[in-house]
DNA sequence: TTTATTTTGTTGCATTTGCAACATTTTACA
DNA sequence: TGTAAAATGTTGCAAATGCAACAAAATAAA
């Protein structure tokens, strides 16, 4: 995962947020963060810790639509949180900084030094988010859960094909994440183990064919 | 949609294509696009036609895993078309422009005037991106084919709210776009008509609630 | 170190869904 | 305009899945 500053040493990078009127806050666990930001398009780097975009269903139910980690973005441009349903809710003690899209291309911003490598980085952490989408849509789109979890199993072997691996997240949340029941899947793991497809210990899991 | 050269009028879209050494090709329908561009990080720009990303599975099956349209983007930085089971299919006669990762930032292309609206207009492409995969992925988390209907006319209504609209893909590129089987899709729009939900008329869609 | 919270394991059952296999209609194209 | 191809409609049936409702284990928090 790209770095917006990746390449660029900390005292461009203080040069870079200032002309850029980038603004970093910090804030607790469990706050709703885009309360009063939503007026400019704009862009938001988790620096530390984790946010949640949440919709609440007519029903009262809550879906997680995305969890973005550390060294993430998200922002007006890139989700739907001009949504009024859409909350994001951080998840434990978060940092956050914002930059509005119109600053991106201010008049002194594109004479400082290290502008390019910040806009190749920022286009690179763009398409980095579209490719993860891509991987998420072609896990979901997978017909049966048995199928979603080879998938994924497979994006975990990565492209060398290691044999082992330990996921990193809980069950719980790689249900969440393939959108199926939990209780289903721990089903179809375990028909897996039968069949002698995989083993497991944990969270670690080893591919058996 | 962002068209990549919005804003920018045709004496400066041909110099930012000199000299970003954009490479524009013409193809005919149901050829193999990437059977030999690989080489580097590159984005590739629909300008006329379609095509789509395809995935043939171990037992030879085809999935689509992405249609992309006129005025659209794909790449090695946001596909996973270096997956060598992914191919990229032409629908139809298809004009692509080739630019490559690199030369986004060389040189010379940093000191043409158009510039800065060429890269504003790249990463507002790039955000809408997202922001298409984010919506497809709202879809497809709906646990049930109701659901994914229910959510897919809420978007196709839009925030007006229209009660009345017209589906802009056939039903059954419906079902694969939000990955149910075709068979059953049209059943739950049955089940939706009988009680009521629905009327419909042909791909006109009316909401009655 | 307790206690509370979260994660994991398990199972029966009703429901949803995919699949197969058609007929029919509409659209594309030669 | 006629024919091939694609889209739509329909249905029975088997399989997959969600859901509910637990108990147990593991983690986190006080």
């Amino acid at each position: 995962m790209t770095n917006l500053f990746e390449n660029i040493n900390d005292k461009n990078i203080e040069k870079l947020k200032r002309i850029l009127k980038a603004n970093t806050i910090k804030y607790p666990k469990n706050v709703n963060v885009l309360s009063n930001v939503k007026r400019d398009d704009f862009i938001a780097l988790v620096d530390t810790g984790t946010v949640q975009l949440e919709r609440s269903d007519y029903d009262g139910n809550t879906t997680i639509i995305e969890a973005i980690g550390k060294g993430e973005m998200f922002g007006s441009l890139t989700s739907s949180i001009k949504n009024e349903e859409v909350s994001c809710i951080t998840k434990e003690e978060t940092q956050i900084t914002y930059i509005e899209y119109n600053q991106i291309t201010n008049d002194e911003i594109i004479k400082t030094d290290s502008y390019i490598l910040f806009i190749k980085n920022l286009i690179k952490l763009l398409s980095e988010q579209v490719s993860m989408k891509n991987s998420r849509i072609e896990l979901l789109t997978q017909k049966t859960t048995r199928d979603k979890l080879l998938e994924y199993f497979k994006l975990q072997a990565g492209p060398i094909g290691n044999k082992s691996f330990t996921i990193p997240i809980t069950f719980t949340e790689l249900a969440n994440y393939l959108s199926v029941d939990r209780s289903a899947m721990t089903r179809e793991i375990n028909y897996l183990k039968e069949e002698g497809f995989i083993k497991t210990n944990g969270r670690k899991i080893t591919l058996l064919y």
